[in-house]
DNA sequence: CTGAAAGCGCTTACAG
DNA sequence: CTGAAAGCGCTTACAG
């Protein structure tokens, strides 16, 4: 099967590439019966454009990516889907780069800068652990999603995210006024200045709010997956069982917790109540459903493009805090008299 | 932020261009104090090869593409996240094209052989429905990933897949061993050939063998998500309410399944069992957790590429068939007296 | 409305 | 071991 270039197409057509090349680009400077001439021929050789060579061309074109790190947190793909569905709808073609783990997303950003030319960044699920330096290095806009990047105060980065502290002590306060007293928390590492420290803060707030005295032992540090929220609770438990409660920082957690309180015998609400985070799909069909902060999925995806593609435009960074609702469900109740 | 290319790098370093692409392609021919001062050069500039003009000029590079139709399906979407990775230790680049659910990936192949010199396919859970002439449109050889592709006699096509039939009658099996008469099954359109439909033979053949009569009535289509499955299992029920077991083609069609029995007041599996299909992790930590069908994800993700790539320097095409598993675990028990 | 020509950043025979 | 030159397929001033 011959590839056909847009030179082969000219000869066929009888025009030179130039011609071809705005009937290809939709360009209004081209003779009706011209363009009807080249459009059949490129019909009937199932003509494509080569990608590379016009974004070769096109070193201006607007590019952007999306970094998404980690491949495991379901909330965090999908919203990085919503994102390509969004830009899809723009000018601006987008790509979506998935990096491991532990990978650095800041230099990641930097290859593609130059390996693919990209103009803008919107980093999902990141983290900033004073790594503000790096991003000096970057003069591309950039929009932190789920992150909240509102101490940096640097001219050309965004961020898109549910106020989490504010979030992180309604969950608490639920807990607390459904009668709990001796809550655990699952969540990540708390130094890392991220929206996981965040709902820890208010967490402690409320606590400390209520007089609740929040004990240090109890805050448990997971990966956010099944098995390792499992893994933690199999560990957990054993030696505080007095625990009624479990504010778990992602769904996941809270039904890696579920599942591994259900494995030692107690359930869940009766004996211990969990609270999730995220507002995943599949929190609405687990047994116990589970009672949650749901962050608002698609806004955050609309919102972040449309802040990137606003400072590539040129725009001024801002700060878009985006409202979390409540959802109460099975997976909470009153403690056991 | 200046760019550098290899022309400045080539300017700062004293050499030729030619000198820096050797240093950049890991050529030999390159003295080692040379390149030793070219690639001091490149660190201090942040150099990054234009991924563009790269695969410009090598127009044999190997490429391949995995299609992943729909974004849906957790099972498939890790599956292709697998073969990714296996694909990054192998020489060939491997892109990723997530498209919607109705679009055609025969054509996306064919698009993508244009725009980005793709040189082998693998599909990711497609359907043949009867277009095996638009295949042979395609030269480049292709690889079906869970999908039974046996039938097709064409010469660059391989197929890699469980033993679809084989497994549906092996489920249907496991539910009339444990005492269960009135089936129902969900799952996809029966006219399409897949490896749904191949399923669903195997069930009826397990039916016919043990004397169970299948009832057409219970065959239940769906899509598969969460909702759908919901949806569809609170309409079947209320006027199949003798159904005593459930054969599930997805687990997430399981677990939706199970919700929906939850919600009209029936428990699982004491009053209701549920086999899934698939083997996701997550059916390990619902509740009740899913007794299953498991598909050999890792190994279906490994061999799809290593039979591209056999393919890709000439090999042959086949039709691996891999071992599934059944999993028992709580969905699934005996029937109430 | 159309075309000839330059050039995007790279690779690769070819010559030395 | 090294470099000058051609060319991958396209876009885009520029001239007509």
């Amino acid at each position: 099967m011959k590839i056909y270039t847009i030179r082969d197409v000219a000869k066929l057509a009888g025009v030179s590439v130039t011609t071809v090349s705005r009937v290809l680009n939709h360009r209004p400077d081209v003779n009706a019966a011209t363009r009807e001439k080249v459009e059949r021929v490129m019909a009937e050789c199932n003509f494509v454009g080569n990608a590379s060579a016009r974004s070769l061309k096109q070193l201006d074109g607007d590019v952007a990516a999306l970094i998404l790190r980690g491949r495991s947190n379901i909330f965090l793909s999908q919203l990085a889907e919503m994102m390509l569905q969004f830009a899809g709808e723009t000018g601006v073609s987008f790509l979506l780069e998935t990096i491991d783990e532990k990978a650095d997303e800041f230099q990641t950003a930097l290859r593609l800068t130059h390996e693919k030319r990209a103009r803008g960044f919107i980093f999902v699920g990141s983290r900033l652990d004073g790594r503000a330096q790096v991003l000096r290095g970057l003069e591309a806009p950039l929009v932190f999603a789920t992150v909240p990047a509102r101490e940096l105060e640097l001219p050309r980065v965004a961020s898109v995210a549910v106020d989490d502290r504010r979030m992180g002590r309604l969950a608490m306060e639920t807990l607390i006024q459904a009668g709990h007293r001796r809550i655990a928390v699952f969540g990540g590492r708390r130094d890392q200045g991220d929206a996981l420290a965040e709902r820890y803060l208010g967490a402690r707030e409320a606590c400390e709010t209520a007089g609740v005295p929040f004990d240090e032992s109890r805050y448990v540090e997971t990966r956010f997956s099944l098995s390792d929220a499992y893994g933690a609770a199999r560990a957990f438990f054993p030696t505080r069982g007095d625990t009624t409660a479990v504010f778990a920082m992602s769904d996941l957690v809270a039904m890696g917790v579920i599942r591994a309180l259900k494995d030692m015998g107690k359930s869940v609400p009766e004996d211990v109540s969990v609270f999730g985070f995220d507002g995943i799909e599949m929190g609405k069909y687990f047994l116990p459903s589970l009672t949650t902060i749901a962050q608002p999925q698609e806004e955050i995806a609309r919102k972040s493009v449309e802040v990137l593609l606003d400072m590539m435009n040129g725009g001024e960074g801002r700060h878009v805090t985006l409202p979390a609702a409540l959802i109460r469900r099975e997976s909470v109740a009153a403690p056991r008299k």
